[in-house]
DNA sequence: CCCATGTACAACCATCGAGTTGTACGTTAG
DNA sequence: CTAACGTACAACTCGATGGTTGTACATGGG
């Protein structure tokens, strides 16, 4: 039924990593191309060490993976956790439609047995 | 270009209302039947003020929406917006295939050049 | 080897967020 | 009208979060 596949905790993870603007630009920037912590660094008014609190929340919910490069660490996207949050909201959705389907039949039903 | 329609600050709210569980778990009860904040807040084992709470930030996020009937408010999904957030998560998934296809793109023209 | 680079991490501060309790207000049933 | 119900909101506590600076450590180039 359940097919994201995501723990309570999971989800926490996640969306809470993606409630930061900061945090939804990285994964934007490391989707369109893989780059080193201190390239993603550059980009912000922040500090260095304010990114790399940033890239590690988006890292502890999986969002992110980092691989050592020489002496860089290279960001990637975690494209399959990515998938699994929308394919959460995809199933609200689907609660919904399986909701109206439920109250089309119960009216339904209601109809037929309105004339006893 | 952008299908989803959300500002930064109306995805910095949705994630951040998705990002707790109680949050969620009210999402899909009102999914599966619109209740009272009340009938809401004797499912759990927090005070009546602290659902109340809830409800407005995911109000606020528009994932809910209260409409009053007597003396009770009665919640409601906000089906549009958890489209719009699925649809933002789609188009980071969107964004990657772009990347994937660029680079095919670069590979198959350095190919070509090759024989140069 | 030595220094600059890239990273990791601890300590600290201010603000925010989740929860509480208490009070006040509108609405409906008697 | 009055009492109970459902809600709204303010004030407070306390832990989590986002930011800072400072220090330490590994690695690669000259």
């Amino acid at each position: 039924m359940v097919v994201h596949g995501l723990s309570e905790d999971d989800a926490d993870r996640i969306f809470h990593a993606l409630a930061d603007r900061t945090r939804r630009d990285i994964v934007t920037r490391v989707l369109h191309a893989e780059q080193s912590v201190s390239d993603l660094a550059e980009r912000y008014s922040m500090s260095f060490a304010a990114v790399q609190k940033h890239v590690a929340v988006l890292e502890r919910a999986g969002l992110v993976r980092k691989v050592r490069r020489g002496r860089e660490q290279i960001v990637h996207a975690g494209l399959d956790v990515i998938h699994q949050a929308k394919s959460l909201l995809e199933s609200y959705e689907h609660l919904w439609r399986h909701r109206v389907a439920r109250i089309d039949a119960l009216l339904a039903e209601t109809d037929t047995t309105q004339g006893d």
